[in-house]
DNA sequence: TAGGATGATCGATCTTCGCTATGAAAAGAT
DNA sequence: ATCTTTTCATAGCGAAGATCGATCATCCTA
């Protein structure tokens, strides 16, 4: 196997027109270039230098073959100094897995926030459900994972986000209120409307449902929190909807009704999930922080930091 | 310094996903790749590979490098390639020089059967005087030159091609045929026009002018066979034209008488010249041959062959 | 003819590369 | 839960490769 160093010498002795300048310039000796070049021009079965008594010119297949040998050599380097430049980690594309629930009302904040911090990073977002998400963050078909707080193992690191709200949704023309207030034990009884088994918003809302005695109703299942709407819209049952979906999606007050309910237990966690000996956890750390700032900054009445 | 090696391992490995299925397919060990994988991170300052126990998968840094190296390696791959298709020495671009006096009225000859030949093999022709000739190809300015079968220098390979006859030109209302029939006695007297001194038909001359006594005018000097013809034409003086160039520029008769002296021995011989240790010789030697045998075919009445 | 170029060659040394053997840690199987 | 298998990491040895210094042969120049 031939190297790269033996083509350097060879643009260099090209150049110079002689081994002993030529080993001058690279600071080696002449009869290493004698002994190097030859090696190469056995490599590839072509004899590239013509070596008279006053100097060393190539031949015409050396003339030939020059060009492609110093853009090969040209790229080299061009490629040392891009692994320069991306080792602080800020120049890479990173492979980002969200929530359907979560990540179009959450990411259309947070991702104009990254790329004004580091403008060369890239985020290759993909939407999927928790459990393929983390799956996937621990086959390396991600490298960042958002999702639910829970979830254990300890080849994972999970940095915990903030704690996200869920809203009571219900149709204007029913009318649930008691005097103003709502807890949850007013959820009693009531038809709980939720999206289908793969998400983890669904656990949730079983778990709630359970504690609180609201029934949840298995025949009709939303497939996203838009359609989840619709059907509260329509009379079918209530919802409980994130509040970042509420803060982007619900416009229009007159169709449907959504109130906190006092006692500050319900609600959902989100954290960034990353493998703990990834190379780039120092980083990710780093990222953590300003997910953090972003969400105090801009996110601040709709959900709460935690860490 | 890193190699190609390294390069082919991340690449491998990167497919693979493990350093061990890696080490498989390349028919290595696994340690090997372990401990060159890191020198190349090394040397590139950044970590290219995340190491879990059930596999190893590129870090975002390693997939953004990862297109360039690929590029890199089949580049080298190509140089490989074509650097076995150039060692047979007809597909390279070869530098020949040739007289003014020769080059255009031999080559579109010689050109288009070489072509024929070789059809990958290019010629990069250039016209200069015969001293600068001999001097370039010593100098590898050249790597081919037809010239003159004189010039001694054992560095340098003559094979001689052909001989071509010396013609006189006359202007056609000088009647200086002696019944038909014209030697070389008869010049005694006359007058001669030639190049000029560059070149080396113009020695020729000046040696054929000695030996018959014919007068060389030294006040009128062609830059050119051409404007040597015009001389002639306008009665100026005789002229030796070099049978090649009659043959393919004297095309009205009715100008210019042109004949040949008896006794044969007005002409000029050329060879083609390299430099003796060229290490394409084997194949300059071909060559010859090759231009032998179109001069035979081809021109066989206006030069001799001479080997 | 001597001095100063050139590249080639030889032997010694240092470096690099790769292998074997072994270790450690995790995942999967029983 | 334990055992086996699989993964990568490490250490030590040996072979191969790269480099150097010294020397040689040759050519060009003064």
């Amino acid at each position: 196997m031939s190297s790269l160093r033996q083509l350097e010498y060879l643009l260099e002795v090209a150049e110079a027109g002689s081994l002993r300048q030529a080993a001058m310039r690279l600071g080696v000796t002449q009869p290493t270039l004698t002994v190097q070049l030859r090696a190469l021009e056995e490599h590839l079965g072509v004899v590239l230098l013509e070596r008279t008594r006053s100097a060393t010119l190539l031949t015409p297949a050396g003339r030939e073959l020059l060009p492609s040998i110093r853009t090969l050599l040209n790229q080299w380097r061009s490629i040392v100094e891009s692994a320069n430049l991306i080792s602080d980690n800020t120049h890479s594309t990173y492979k980002l897995g969200v929530p359907h629930t979560l990540g179009p009302y959450l990411l259309p904040t947070l991702l104009p926030a990254i790329h004004h911090q580091f403008s060369r990073l890239r985020l290759h977002v993909r939407e999927e459900v928790p459990d393929l998400l983390l799956k996937g963050l621990e086959e390396g078909r991600y490298d960042l994972v958002i999702g639910p707080i829970t979830s254990s193992s300890d080849s994972i690191t999970r940095e915990p986000l903030f704690r996200e709200p869920l809203l009571l949704a219900s149709p204007v023309d029913m009318d649930i209120t008691t005097d103003g207030d709502f807890s949850e034990s007013d959820l009693s009884g009531l038809e709980i409307l939720a999206v289908d088994e793969r998400h983890a918003l669904r656990r949730e809302v079983e778990r709630i449902c359970e504690q609180t005695g609201a029934r949840l109703n298995r025949n009709y299942e939303g497939t996203s929190l838009d359609t989840l709407r619709q059907m509260v819209v329509m009379g079918m049952g209530l919802a409980f909807l994130p509040a970042l979906y509420v803060r982007s999606e619900i416009h229009r007050p007159e169709e449907l009704r959504v109130q906190s309910l006092s006692g500050g237990r319900l609600f959902r966690e989100h954290a960034l999930l990353y493998r703990s000996n990834a190379p780039s956890r120092r980083f990710y750390r780093e990222l953590t922080d300003l997910i953090r700032m972003v969400i105090d900054k801009d996110l601040k009445g709709t959900v709460t930091p935690i860490s």
